[in-house]
DNA sequence: GTCTATATTAAGATAGAC
DNA sequence: GTCTATCTTAATATAGAC
């Protein structure tokens, strides 16, 4: 309702932000409004008003609300993979990330719906998640290319079909769990990894 | 662009059509133009145009373009079970659906997006996607489950997780081929089924 | 101090929901 | 018709360079 309380003590009178701060800032709290309220049900005058500016502010940082989330779901990337140790990559970051995720279901949430609506080549995000998938898909190949090589995974199958699988099992998992919270994302992925990554025997 | 739904000239001037006749037809061409414009993209005056009717006719069919869409998403359902062969159940149904849903790609991509958005407990699809999710998983935990007392499949998972494990790389890659058209589902899912579901030698 | 680039906002157009 | 949300335009305020 109220959030005037926030203005006058953020934001000294007759001051204004750096522009790289007052994005970052931006982009943070419409992380949590988009969070919690969804994409189409948050309000930019909600963000504005807890940022502590005027919504036309927001406009002059960001062209619209759609790249505002573009931003939103780059930055939570970023945040992501900063927080995790250097050397895990592949198949255990993947398993990682589905961990954070049952952290912040409305962030995931905003994920798998934008991840669906961005197909349209007109979307604001659709740049950003066909890269994204790309580059997944080959930093997974790689990985599981390097274990085919010492034996650690099986090799029966094309390294890019399997990593395009493994990313399947994760965006499959989460979808379900969108209509069914008792769905483990993370305990199916790693049960998955485990079952069919595991060199086989000839039967 | 091309429709190829009921047209006007089904219908003789001065005459009425049964309510059950002329909800299919509105279910047909709307099918046709959500398949093509995608769901924001089209209008449904151009629906309506189609068929022949006014706008309001189609209020009165239906209390809202969501609700539509959710009868389209159904129609696609049973129209896509009628045309197999009943014996098909379980896994061999999703691989054909796959290679269904190749065919169609635009209503496809409306079915993916769709899955996404209804998780919203407001959403008018959502029962119908919660339900269906159910019932997927329902069927393809019997089959698996028949298949491993035959000692054709795997048993050192339980059957519900690898029916969940089956329905998430359907899609999971359908979401992929949204942004890249050379993944291929009924490929991809095909030989995740032959890999994972093999029994499996003690390694 | 003046100048310029950047930050911010007031006011309103437009479109859709109720 | 009223209300609300997105977005535009154009004018004002501030910071930093010189």
């Amino acid at each position: 309702m109220k959030y005037t309380g926030l203005m006058s003590s953020s934001k000294p009178r007759g001051q204004y932000a750096k522009g790289a701060e007052r994005r970052e800032q931006i982009i943070q709290m419409a992380t949590d409004v988009f969070a919690t309220e969804g994409f189409e049900g948050a309000a930019l005058k909600r963000v504005a008003e807890l940022v502590g500016v005027k919504e036309a502010t927001l406009f002059h940082y960001f062209r619209g609300k759609q790249e505002l989330l573009t931003a939103v779901l780059a930055e939570r990337d970023r945040r992501s993979l900063a927080a995790i140790e250097e050397k895990e990559v592949g198949l255990s970051l993947m398993v990682r990330s589905a961990e954070r995720n049952r952290r912040e279901p409305g962030l995931t949430t905003l994920y798998a719906v934008a991840s669906a609506t961005a197909n349209d080549p007109g979307h604001d995000s659709h740049g950003y998640f066909k890269e994204r998938y790309a580059e997944v898909v080959d930093a997974l190949a790689a990985d599981i290319e390097r274990r085919q090589t010492t034996g650690e995974t099986r090799s029966d199958l094309p390294a890019r079909n399997l990593a395009r699988l493994v990313v399947a099992v994760s965006d499959g998992l989460q979808l379900q769990w969108l209509y069914d919270k008792d769905v483990d994302v993370a305990d199916g992925l790693s049960e998955f990894i485990d079952a069919l990554l595991k060199p086989q025997a000839q039967t």
